[in-house]
DNA sequence: TGTACATCAGTGAACGCGCGTTCACTGATGTAC
DNA sequence: TGTACATCAGTGAACGCGCGTTCACTGATGTAC
């Protein structure tokens, strides 16, 4: 026995990984350094390999379960809920506490094969929930239409997030507020 | 007068901006070094100091390039062509060739203003041009319907590169063909 | 025409710094006797 | 109860490397006389 109770290291792990998802979401995966996420944990670099494998590894689990904590989050919502929570001033202005999708999408591109995986599975269970509002006897037939709208909010966020005219930035949410609720009604569903 | 032709210095510049915009889209701007960069255009890093204030500065200047070499190169397309060019799987497979957008919008959110004011400009120049095309006798009227699809086909597009299955990549690609499409045809404006 | 000088695009070494990763070590605790 | 030992989460210095940036220098050319 560890002279820690026996979920000690479980429970610093869960934290690393809570606060590296922050963390890289707020700063890009390029942009965030071993030091740096450790240091966010209470914890110094060199104890960040006796928890994983390599960065690549955390970036895989901390993506995972920050796709899990959204799928969460939106759980009690209706679809026009989420999709003016997710195209708001507050998730635009806070990326951190955001979606991973629009905070980390095209570096999740160029990584490494199990960084994707780990991001397809979280995304597509994300997706799905959609679909089961959309078309609750049949959720497969509304997945194209949940992933269509999805990618638009994905797109006009990110969007929003460049521009540093705060009027054309707000403008552009709300115009992705009305083309998500128009493609989410007018999709080939069940 | 120099010992070179009066515009070989500017040559040399667009080099390393042309050379610069393809491995920015590729490698992501945190991942692009300036020895690299170099490196592509023939030259030293040394040298980099004399054509550009900074890497941001470049960043800044290639994005712009990028943006108007991307809008001249669908200036000759019908929408229906555009829309299936741009989620084609040669556009998926080669990102150095291919829209700034969805290669680094993400990380062009985490950039400096200069850099986001640049990019501000040139979306909006290309968007402009679908709307033109949407609504010839308004373009203005039909400005978010263009910006809707775009941030579609964006979203999509950083999805399916995100995707380690080829199958379900391209039905991704297919899906958002389809929902662009509608966005075009159904959308708001005169 | 021939020589001395000015110009300046480009070189390449060096700056301090942070990167991802490794590893010998610390020290608090639990177990054995 | 007291002491010796094993465990192991976490420390912090060090590894080689690439980063963005600076700068003294090179060398090919054009101009002046």
């Amino acid at each position: 026995m560890a002279r820690y109770g026996k979920d000690h290291k479980q429970a610093t792990k869960r934290r690393i990984l809570d606060m590296a998802g922050r963390r890289l979401k707020g700063d890009g995966i390029a942009g965030s350094g071993i030091a740096t996420l450790m240091g966010d944990a209470g914890l110094t670099n060199g104890a960040f390999y006796a928890h994983f494998d390599s960065k690549e590894d955390l970036v895989a689990q901390a993506l995972a379960e920050q796709l899990r904590e959204q799928r969460e989050s939106f759980r009690g919502m209706s679809l026009e809920q989420v999709v003016r929570t997710y195209l708001s001033v507050g998730h635009r202005d806070n990326p951190n506490a955001g979606c991973p999708s629009a905070a980390l999408l095209d570096e999740i591109g160029r990584s490494a094969d199990s960084t994707k995986r780990a991001y397809a599975d979280g995304l597509f269970g994300f997706i799905d929930d959609i679909a089961a509002r959309l078309a609750p006897g049949d959720p497969p037939s509304a997945r194209a239409t949940a992933l269509s709208a999805f990618a638009l909010m994905v797109g006009t966020l990110q969007v929003s997030r460049a521009l540093v005219d705060q009027r054309l930035a707000a403008e552009v949410l709300e115009q992705g507020v009305e083309s998500a609720l128009t493609i989410l009604r007018t999709g080939q569903h069940t």
